[in-house]
DNA sequence: ATCGCACACGTTATAGCATAACGCAATTGA
DNA sequence: TCAATTGCGTTATGCTATAACGTGTGCGAT
């Protein structure tokens, strides 16, 4: 079960994603993909459930918005987590994954007996070159 | 500098997120103190706002609701990362700290050279009554 | 073939979450 | 007394997300 064909708007989304250089909310991609004959919100969020069902973009819950997924090479082995950096100066996010993070979330949970669907890991703060 | 004296509204702001079963969304502790004078969402989002910075009350970024801190003692000492299971099922929100998370999340962030300001992690999936 | 089904799509309307901008009142400290 | 700060109330607005309806297309089963 690999990714399937994107289709037209998918394609278009996923494209605007990629290009972009940060995050998006849905608005502003609608807003970028107007040209291309995107007039409603609905059109955004429902090529972005099937790129995230895919795993070709992630959800940044603490932002409202999507990001390209940057470890391409991930896509088929379906790797736990996904922990990223947002800098707060300039946008940019950078995403990591960390095994010793997984097995001790893992453990936690575990020892909880708490089934895991989805765990979100996401710092806020200021990278390098927008430090305070 | 501790917890200052709450305002009328902070209080019926906390008071409603601790009787509480599991988190609320602003909107809906609107309603729960309509009763008690509550017009407008602002004095909602401006009671949360000092209760977060206190430390009382903690935001749950995938929801978009917040929930009464459930570790009294740590108020005082300002514990870095504060990690969330949630259940689809029943809705219950368990909070726990870790260290050796905290530990090595701060490694690789230190890595970047990236300055955390705020870190977020939640687990959704199923508690143990609720599971699938 | 054609029926039924799944899926993507388009559109309108609505629901849910959050803040801007204004003004008033009470408190505090210079 | 004056200015600064903080909390409060109100109206209006903006941003984020989904419900509900109908259309068209491809495709396998009978």
């Amino acid at each position: 079960m690999g990714t399937p064909q994107l289709t037209k708007n998918q394609s278009l989304v996923m494209g605007a994603l990629a290009h972009s250089e940060g995050p998006m909310s849905a608005y502003t991609i609608l807003d970028k993909l107007r040209d291309q004959g995107f007039r409603a919100p609905l059109q955004v969020y429902r090529a972005l459930d099937k790129l995230l069902e895919y795993g070709l973009v992630h959800r940044l819950e603490s932002l409202n918005a999507f990001v390209a997924c940057t470890c391409p090479h991930e896509h088929e082995h379906d790797r736990g987590v996904t922990a990223f950096t947002i800098c707060e100066g300039c946008g940019q996010v950078t995403e990591f994954h960390d095994a010793a993070i997984e097995d001790r979330l893992s453990a936690l949970v575990r020892a909880q007996s708490f089934k895991t669907e989805k765990t979100t890991i996401e710092i806020r703060g200021h990278c390098k070159s927008c430090a305070a």
